[in-house]
RNA sequence: GGCGCGUUCGUCUAGAGGCCCAGGACACCGCCCUCUCAAGGCGGAGAUCAAGGGUUCGAAUCCCUUACGCGCUACCA
């Protein structure tokens, strides 16, 4: 029996433990929580699970937020806003873990238990020697009164573990794997309450997914097997558990989970890279769910309108950073000038040699529209733009003789081009072209050879945007300068 | 080892018994356009739908088995 999906009051989270800088994966979750409670009308919720003490790191949490910031996925609690559920980290909520767990121990449904890691260590050991199954061997669970009492009068450290029921089944109804069921006696008695006072991820998750009341826990696959124990622990609480809808994992290029390991993991790295918000927005989305057969560049709002669970895949899947890429230049073709010289602009800042600097806006909403179509990353538009900054070309004027060429030529093909440019009346691309055009048939060249040549002499490089552009933006007198330097150094080399 | 999940072109995916000897996209190849580089247009190659058994008039789609992959198996999340 397939479940109902539960599309009232809808309230999801994201949970972040903050113990390294969020990645692709992680950012996923988190947009498809958001986008599910977009569509739905409910509420995205951010909560920090910063339970483990060791590992945290400094910076985590910001850097999260910067990221949920950077794409647009605005949160409607949690850290900053606040809301009525606070607070927001679990580390500031350590007493309702520790309460609702001395009521589990009251009750029974759990039990202090004394053994030291040493223990647990040659218990593990053994159990991989003798490939029996593992998991606690509920030595404390089985604790008479007197050791008990005996155990607390030493008064050493002792966590609080969980009473799994040693028999029958734990059923979930996954919203999009269906029906996954765990038999009992394979769960074993996990840790409720650490020695330092603070909650496991799963005390704290359950407990705070009730306190919050979340509709959907939306997670990756990886939590898949500790959904039994959550289940568990929801009914000793007396809770009614949320639904659960456990996401595909995003995998390498080796096909293992995604990680440090694989390079480009961190979703800030891709905003340094030169990736727009809106691309990575729009590739992610299409990890994992699909709206059609066919579409595939599509505004957040569209998404939102059409997001559903069960169009989510099952199957994990593999980033493929080269079509991340080839829909950063779609998007980076969408955008107007002034957006992209907009964005544009503080790259060139960073990217170009000081003395190039400042770059002016105005200069740059002109050189922008002939690159639009030729970065594929904002940050292509350092190398591809480069030369309208420059002060002094630098080239081997060796490249400056074409393919079929001998200095001669390309000597007088400079000296056409100076004559050209010099007299020409406008200097404006299509006038530009026409006069070098019969310029070159003149000379005898084919357009490529002196083409090439002006394009060397003009901007040092091989490959740029459309010449005649190039040239009316770089103005007459910078190309003529140009010129006359390409034709001073060309004598130079001849006579080496 | 145990438990769980998964398996359609190299990759992301469409597909919920006949529309599929499987559609779209990225990447790749070719042609066109062309001053270079792109973008764009057109075309191509690429999947015996993991394999084997069923069920059915008919299966990528339903059932079973096997294989492979991945995840979990911590006082980490």
């Amino acid at each position: 029996m397939q479940k109902i999906i539960r599309t009232d009051n809808v309230r999801v989270r994201f949970a972040p433990s903050p113990t390294g800088l969020p990645h692709i994966g992680n950012i996923r979750t988190a947009l498809f929580n958001w986008l599910f409670a977009r569509h739905h009308g409910g509420k995205f919720i951010v909560r920090v699970e910063d339970t483990d003490q060791d590992r945290l790191v400094p910076g985590a949490t910001d850097a999260v937020l910067e990221a949920l910031d950077w794409l647009d996925i605005q949160w409607d609690e949690g850290p900053r806003v606040g809301g009525p559920y606070g607070p927001y980290f679990q580390s500031q909520r350590l007493d309702i873990y520790q309460k609702l767990a001395d009521d589990l121990l009251d009750r029974e449904w759990a039990y202090r238990c004394y053994c030291s890691e040493a223990r647990l260590k040659d218990m593990r050991e053994a159990q991989a020697r003798e490939k029996s199954q593992t998991g606690y061997d509920r030595h404390c669970r089985n604790l008479s009164k007197d050791e008990r009492r005996a155990q607390e009068a030493y008064g050493g450290k002792s966590v609080i573990r969980f009473a799994v029921p040693l028999s029958g089944a734990t059923v979930v109804e996954d919203l999009i794997r269906g029906q996954v069921v765990w038999q009992n006696e394979l769960l074993d008695d996990f840790i409720l309450i650490k020695s330092d006072g603070f909650p496991t991820y799963h005390m704290a998750v359950v407990t705070d997914d009730h306190l919050m009341e979340i509709s959907h826990v939306m997670r990756a696959e990886e939590w898949l097997p500790s959904t039994p124990r959550h289940l568990q622990l929801h009914q000793a609480l007396g809770q009614e558990p949320p639904q659960f809808a456990h996401l595909p994992m995003i995998l390498g290029p080796d096909r293992s989970k995604l990680s440090k390991r694989h390079g480009a993991t961190f979703v800030l790295d891709y905003r340094d890279q030169g990736f727009m918000q809106e691309a990575l927005v729009n590739f992610l989305e299409l990890v994992g769910w699909s709206l059609d057969d066919h579409t595939e560049i599509m505004t957040p709002s569209t998404v939102i309108e059409n997001f559903s669970l069960e169009r989510v895949n099952k199957a994990a899947a593999i980033f493929d950073y080269e079509k991340l890429t080839w829909m950063n230049g779609m998007y980076i073709r969408q955008l107007s000038e002034e957006d992209l010289a907009d964005r544009v602009l503080p790259i060139l800042e960073k990217g170009l040699p000081s003395e190039w600097l400042p770059v002016d806006r105005g200069y740059l909403l002109r050189i922008v529209p002939l690159i639009r179509e030729r970065i594929k990353l904002l940050t292509d538009a350092t190398d591809m733009t480069d030369f309208f900054f420059q002060t002094d070309l630098d080239f081997d004027p060796k490249r400056l003789i074409q393919k079929g060429m001998d200095h001669q030529s390309a000597m007088s093909a400079l000296a056409a081009c100076q004559a050209e440019l010099t007299n020409a009346e406008a200097f404006e691309h299509e006038p530009l072209e026409q006069a070098l055009r019969a310029a070159a048939t003149e000379l005898g060249l084919t357009h490529r050879q002196f083409f090439g040549t002006l394009r060397v002499a003009a901007t040092g490089k091989d490959a740029t945007p459309p010449l005649f552009e190039t040239m009316e933006v770089l103005g007459r007198d910078r190309v003529l300068d140009r010129i006359r330097q390409a034709i001073q150094r060309l004598g130079d080399a001849e006579t080496d």
